[in-house]
RNA sequence: GUGGGCGUGGCCUAGCGGUUAAGGCGCCAGGUUGUGGCCCUGGAGAUCGAGGGUUCAAAUCCCUCCGUCCACCCCA
């Protein structure tokens, strides 16, 4: 077949792998969720912050960890045009923390503490309840290392979780020590590693050299054995740890937040201390967890700034929306139109747009139909859209300055002077 | 990064070597001259994920790539 000189077919194009588009049909769950953050955090006087998408390498790769997969294999890594290596924004917490520095936030009361809906990205291969580009509900608790901010903020995160209407889920806990007790520990858990590294999967022969403390966490069952046996961490926390933990707990007590210790609970990041915890749905996938953080005294001065304590979490909302869908949580509707402007000839269509000014002068939410469309299409039209009245404008109403306006809901149908509508409907 | 399942109009699905790729939903237009939700009729819309190969013949078989889903890993 000769070559007719067809143009080319343009390239189509997909959304990268790993992220998606949030459609009209997703927004209540978004906006559901958005507003019961804003909503919690604001009974728990917590301020809204935002911080840019990308910052400095650095911020990122110098915070979270030399030997974790965020840093090794997740960060997008870029350099712009003016040679500075920048990241996309792989957690919430270190911008956090280096605005709060860079703001001289630690001459207001503390602690500060200060929450953000913000999308994260980390290169990843994607699966059920894991992307590319996730949105993460944060919060943080700055300048203030009593326990007592620990169960404000566990308690927050349980409140969130609690007004989402979420059920059944449940809060693991634990304390992985500080800078002075948790050394040790990795000597000790090293040791005891050592002799058995033959024993393991490959998995935790590189977790020994890069993050024993994941050594706990390995679901293999051929390790399993060792785990159990292994040094325990609650055995070697220094006496201001194991106060801090008790402390909590207690308050944990109080607040009837029921949490279940896990010894081998551990983060990824390597800045936590003390107190680290997780929440999992009742129906767990692969991808369980959807909100969890713990404590991290030595972020700030990491990051150039004096030393100070803090503390927070992370909620990722496609997790959250999953699991409101899977427990059929109903999350409110968008609203429907109130008026649906029909016009039947073209010399009506500045009357139409006017009505509908005047009408949403009123604050009434209006759709304006089809231009040429027949009537019949146009009131299937606001039927679909589920709108409660419609205003239709003929060749008649045009002559007697009037509109006819019908009742969705009903099947009534009346005739209103043009100027009157507003008024009728506010 | 490793393993496995799957990729057919916007969505869901049938077809699994052989005439113009079928149906449902949705969309558009009609069912007498200006009236919705149900129903009926018609229409538009598919490089059968992409590229290569086997064959007289491929949506159907093979290879590669891409995407997607699931698990590992990691994490929100």
């Amino acid at each position: 077949m000769a070559s007719t000189g067809q143009p080319a077919r343009p390239t189509r194009f997909a959304a990268p792998r790993g992220t998606a588009d949030l459609l009209p049909e997703d927004w209540p769950y978004w906006k559901y969720v958005r507003d019961t953050a804003e909503r919690v955090c604001a009974l728990f006087g917590y301020q809204r912050i935002e911080t840019p998408i990308f910052e400095h390498a650095g911020v990122f790769l110098r915070t979270a960890g030399a030997g974790t997969d965020i840093v090794e294999k997740e960060v997008y890594l870029f350099e712009d045009r003016g040679g500075d290596r920048l990241a996309l924004r792989p957690e919430g917490t270190a911008t956090v923390m280096r605005a709060f520095i860079e703001n001289g936030m630690a001459s207001r009361p503390q602690p500060v503490r200060l929450y953000y809906v913000a999308p994260n990205f980390r290169y990843d291969r994607p699966q059920a309840g894991r992307y590319r580009q996730h949105t993460q509900f944060g919060a943080e608790a700055v300048g203030d290392g009593d326990p007592f901010v620990d169960a404000e903020m566990i308690h927050l995160l349980w409140s969130f979780l609690r007004e989402l209407g979420l059920s059944g889920f449940t809060l693991k806990l634990n304390t992985i020590g500080d800078q002075n007790c948790r050394p040790a520990y990795v000597d000790a858990l090293r040791a005891y590693y050592r002799p058995h590294l033959t024993e393991t999967c490959a998995d935790c022969r590189v977790r020994f050299e890069k993050n024993p403390l994941r050594l706990l966490d390995c679901k293999e069952d051929r390790c399993r054995p060792l785990i159990a046996a292994a040094p325990r961490l609650h055995d070697y926390l220094c006496d201001d740890c194991r106060a801090h933990f008790g402390a909590l707990t207690a308050y944990l007590h109080v607040l009837a937040i029921d949490y279940v210790l896990d010894e081998h609970l551990v983060r990824g990041l390597d800045y936590y201390t003390r107190t680290v915890f997780e929440c999992h749905p009742r129906e767990e996938g692969a991808q369980s967890s959807i909100g969890s953080g713990g404590r991290y005294d030595g972020l700030v001065e990491l990051l150039g700034g004096a030393p100070t304590p803090g503390i927070g979490f992370g909620a990722g909302f496609e997790r959250l929306i999953l699991n409101l869908k899977r427990q059929q949580v109903p999350v409110p509707a968008a609203p429907p139109p109130d008026v649906y402007v029909a016009h039947l000839v073209p010399e009506a269509a500045a009357v139409a747009l006017t009505l509908a000014g005047s009408v949403r002068g009123v604050g009434r939410q209006v759709v304006l139909g089809g231009a040429g469309r027949s009537l019949k299409a146009q009131l299937r039209h606001a039927n679909a859209l589920g709108a409660r009245y419609v205003a239709i404008i003929g060749p008649d109403e045009l002559a007697a300055g009037v509109v006819t306006l019908r009742d969705l809901h009903g099947h009534g149908e009346r005739r209103l002077a043009l100027d009157s509508v507003a008024r009728e409907l506010a």
